[in-house]
DNA sequence: AAATTACAGTAATTTTATCACAAAAATGAC
DNA sequence: GTCATTTTTGTGATAAAATTACTGTAATTT
């Protein structure tokens, strides 16, 4: 398994370029949990995952979380390697969302091979433009959609993503996906359940009715 | 008056790149309240602020308005020009919201030197980054901090802007840079005024004590 | 001057957030 | 295995903010 069949543009790259990436990149296995990335304190450099997850946040001074976006298999991520760009003036947090490997590119590599390949640059352009895009798409769930539509939308997205209907999750990691608190949760999940949508245990949720929860979430 | 004076990586393009700028670069002169660009339904090209001032929001089916993020003098307009950057998948629209004149670019013109240029790509990027930073910034704002703090500093801001204490300015516009209801700005603009801290008029807000307000947006 | 429109105010209700506390389930130390 | 601790969930009270549904009034048009 090498970066050559994860990095989309490889074969638009100059032999130069392609021997630099090739003797700079490094593979790293972390496990669940793992922070990767702490907002500007580091800048190690840019991911490109071959297995796994990842979950972009962001936090406030009190400790809120709020999940921004996911990354996987094949996924770029760029805001590890934020200082690459001088203009991006924000805090973001990389954690795995599950055992993961990665390839990780280091930061002065990546720049330098950058600032003189207009591929390269046009590329990760296109790479920021999705961050970008999911981040305007949160924007507008949160400005514009009541709690009990994303609660809906975002239980039937986990399902899909762990090919499951059983979720293994507490209330207080949902409520820090979504910005909310975690009694909302609670609350909402309650509601569910009593109209047979959903089916509650202690660190699950179990969707019953996904067809109900999609009309929810329209 | 030229885009040269406008363009700030002028002298790091080469001649037959400023050439065809020149030569493509139209200009337009634009009244307060005209819409310059409109979602996804078109894609001019880049603007480049000489004067006055643009903004750009996002409307929901619902026809609520969020200001994301303003445009100055020397300020760049990249996503009037989206569709150059295919990963950009939100609709945002750019209004004037004072008299306004602008270069634009065309998307075709720019689109062809970024493909080209590594100086030009990078410079985008830059671009995009300082966009995606402000839309950060104003997430953990909506999320974090609660209105009447986000108000006191939304009124300062526009005063900083006007250059005057007295705003010409209705609730409902307020409301529709923020992202709320009417009735919300109202009552808190009514507390704010109870409190000696703002004096109101039809469309008028007048702020009278700037200190207070300072120390409410923290 | 009357009619229309734009703007502001307010009351009632609902939704969401916050605070405070308690109960139940899981976990670990012993 | 039992007890203490921690994690997770449940819930009531209260507050903040959004929504709905009006009323009133200043400004503008006719």
């Amino acid at each position: 398994m090498t970066l050559k069949e994860y990095f989309p543009i490889w074969n638009r790259l100059t032999d130069s370029e392609r021997k630099q990436l090739e003797q700079s990149v490094i593979r790293r296995s972390v496990s669940k949990g793992t922070i990767l990335h702490n907002g500007s304190e580091d800048c190690v450099g840019l991911f490109v995952i071959c297995s796994g997850q990842l979950r972009a946040f962001i936090l406030s001074d009190e400790g809120k979380e709020v999940t921004i976006y996911r990354l996987f298999e094949r996924d770029i991520c760029l805001l590890s390697a934020s200082c690459v760009v001088q203009s991006i003036q924000f805090d973001i947090i990389i954690e795995a969302e599950k055992d993961s490997e990665v390839f990780v590119i280091p930061t002065d590599i990546y720049k330098k091979l950058m600032e003189g390949s207009a591929v390269l640059a046009n590329y990760t352009n296109e790479i920021m433009a999705s961050r970008f895009s999911e981040v305007m798409w949160m924007i507008e769930q949160i400005m514009w959609k009541s709690f009990d539509k994303r609660l809906a939308a975002f239980l039937l997205e986990e399902s899909s993503l762990e090919q499951s209907d059983s979720l293994k999750i507490t209330h207080d990691r949902i409520a820090s996906h979504m910005g909310t608190a975690r009694e909302v949760v609670t609350r909402m999940l309650r509601y569910f359940q009593s109209e047979g949508m959903v089916s509650l245990a202690r660190g699950a949720v179990e969707l019953t009715d996904k067809k109900r929860l999609f009309a929810i979430s329209e």
